[in-house]
DNA sequence: ATTAAATGTGACAAAAACACTCCTATTTGG
DNA sequence: CCAAATAGGAGTGTTTTTGTCACATTTAAT
């Protein structure tokens, strides 16, 4: 009953970029140290916000990822099941035969009922929010670093 | 991000249980078979409920457990969690120290706020409403099995 | 062209969790 | 004492998780 080291540092890693202005590149050893994310692991999970749209990527010398599709279009949920596929409470949920016709109970209701509650509500801030209300919090945090990007963007910002 | 078969199989045999007088007994073997659940693994899931008082179990010949709560004062929420554990939608929120302070965002709080509406609606059911929904729905199911369980319970219902 | 620096990807592996099974108590009515 | 029921610890095979590693590919700069 609960995200996969997969899906939460992907929400990690999202909210960091999406603290910084759109077209900022990073390099995901640079994502991966500033979030205590193990740089293997999180080289298995960018390229599936890639392939989802949200982040682009670049290869090559002074390459990098930066965001495609704006935070204010970015949800938790899309990010969650991007990374880690749909989210179901239960098996029976699912779509396979797990849950009989005869076991379609009043608790698979209750289930369902729940389920589409938690998606509204992981779907119901953007990461546009979510990052502005962080850093309105600990904006002395990252700030030192921020120094570091503004370079790296004007070397790297040419779209 | 899913429940396990420990408190899916719980769920089955409690909706079971409780769609019948409270007072009856039944047999965990009996529970096994009529709701597809391995009966050793059964056997290993029933006394957690026991020693949270919602079940009572009674060994020895023509024993059995049956309910000790009564339906009206248990939630499916109850249920997971006295065979599961506490539910906890994020590493984060168990109180252990996956969380530094520093990281303590705005995710999180959403984290929180998701889990408690979760729990909000598993508790917002009781396995009596759960039982009666579901009986007036496919009253012909278990009607065969009735006259079983009445021939029993006047056997067994000494308290 | 070469090289260095970045991402992409498939194979592999250790560890943990899951979903049981098995065996041996222990209890209880007859 | 025996048969029938639950109790519970130990063990086991499978799957999932959480990575690691090696190698391929792409690209900018020299």
């Amino acid at each position: 009953m609960q995200l996969t080291m997969t899906g939460e540092y992907a929400l990690r890693a999202m909210l960091y970029i999406c603290s910084y202005p759109m077209g900022t590149f990073f390099q995901i050893s640079d994502i991966a140290i500033k979030n205590d994310i193990p740089d293997n692991f999180l080289r298995k999970i960018i390229p599936r916000l890639c392939k989802a749209g949200i982040l682009r990527s670049q290869r090559g010398t002074s390459g990098g990822v930066s965001l495609l599709k704006h935070s204010k279009e970015i949800t938790p949920l899309h990010v969650i099941e991007t990374v880690e596929g749909e989210m179901a409470l239960n098996k029976c949920l699912i779509g396979s035969d797990f849950c009989s016709k005869e076991r379609w109970c009043s608790v698979h209701i209750l289930w369902c009922e729940t389920q589409q509650k938690i998606k509204e509500m992981l779907s119901g801030k953007t990461f546009e929010e979510l990052a502005k209300t962080n850093s309105e919090r600990f904006l002395h945090f990252h700030s030192h670093k921020q120094n570091n990007k503004s370079q790296k963007k004007s070397k790297n910002n040419k779209e």
